[in-house]
DNA sequence: CTGGATCCACACCGATACTG
DNA sequence: CAGTATCGGTGTGGATCCAG
């Protein structure tokens, strides 16, 4: 996700592919390639809370335990993809800011999806691993 | 994913973290790191096309690019989870059916939000990436 | 037919050090 | 402050062979 999977350059000839899951150029494939990411979803997640424009810096502060590298890295992959802008600020220590676009709050949305079920149910996931896994 | 992130041996205690999504037991975080492995998703959605039974070999046929030991081993955590229900047959070539279990169809509710939103926006994503990738 | 076990390649991500 | 470059550990997933 990171290094970026294309391999002809253009990847993405897109249409309907609902009953073609197994092609690699399936959207929902390659979009779940991306928020599966480790910090990807967290860092969409922190800038739709804020909902404005944050700093490097305190995103890194609110991002707790990612590295620099990687929060730099996530970012720059969200604002290729359009998801995130960049707002670079000429001063002699650089002040950049970053805040979600309109495409990227859109996505949001299924990911709270996520979050609720995974609030409403990983309990029981837990609880069935616990059974099984004494069995 | 596969191999257990336990670091307790119970792992979750849960309650509510929606303000903490980067405390490691996260249920959100832990979600997408199970469904972001490769085949997960893709399994829970042809098993839900389903709806119903199907033999080990079907789904090897149905996924097409899997391999048998991804296939055993992504199945074996679905399992694991409680998403997926397995069914031995003890005849002498053994015929064994997985079925996707009520909490593994409850799954496919949010995965179908991000279905939606992947073939609704991965375009624009594409289109944003291929613009900004000759800059 | 349905797996397990092993070996291996590669991508992800972290730690560290350097730049403007 | 806001990155980039490099190195190395680790986990994921594929190929192949073996077993019930």
């Amino acid at each position: 996700m990171v290094t970026n999977g294309d391999r002809t350059g253009k990847t993405a000839p897109p249409g309907n592919r609902r009953g073609d899951l197994f092609d690699p150029a399936c959207p929902t494939r390659r979009l779940l390639d991306r928020i599966g990411g480790k910090w990807t979803s967290m860092l969409v997640k922190t800038l739709a809370d804020v909902d404005g424009e944050v700093r490097f810096s305190e995103l890194q502060r609110r991002a707790r335990g990612i590295s620099r590298k990687m929060l730099a890295q996530t970012l720059r992959d969200l604002e290729a993809d359009g998801l995130v802008a960049r707002h670079v600020e000429p001063t002699v220590p650089p002040a950049v800011r970053y805040s979600l676009t309109p495409l990227g709050r859109s996505l949001v949305v299924p990911l709270d999806a996520l979050r609720d079920w995974a609030e409403t149910h990983m309990p029981t996931v837990d609880a069935h691993r616990a059974a099984g896994a004494g069995s």
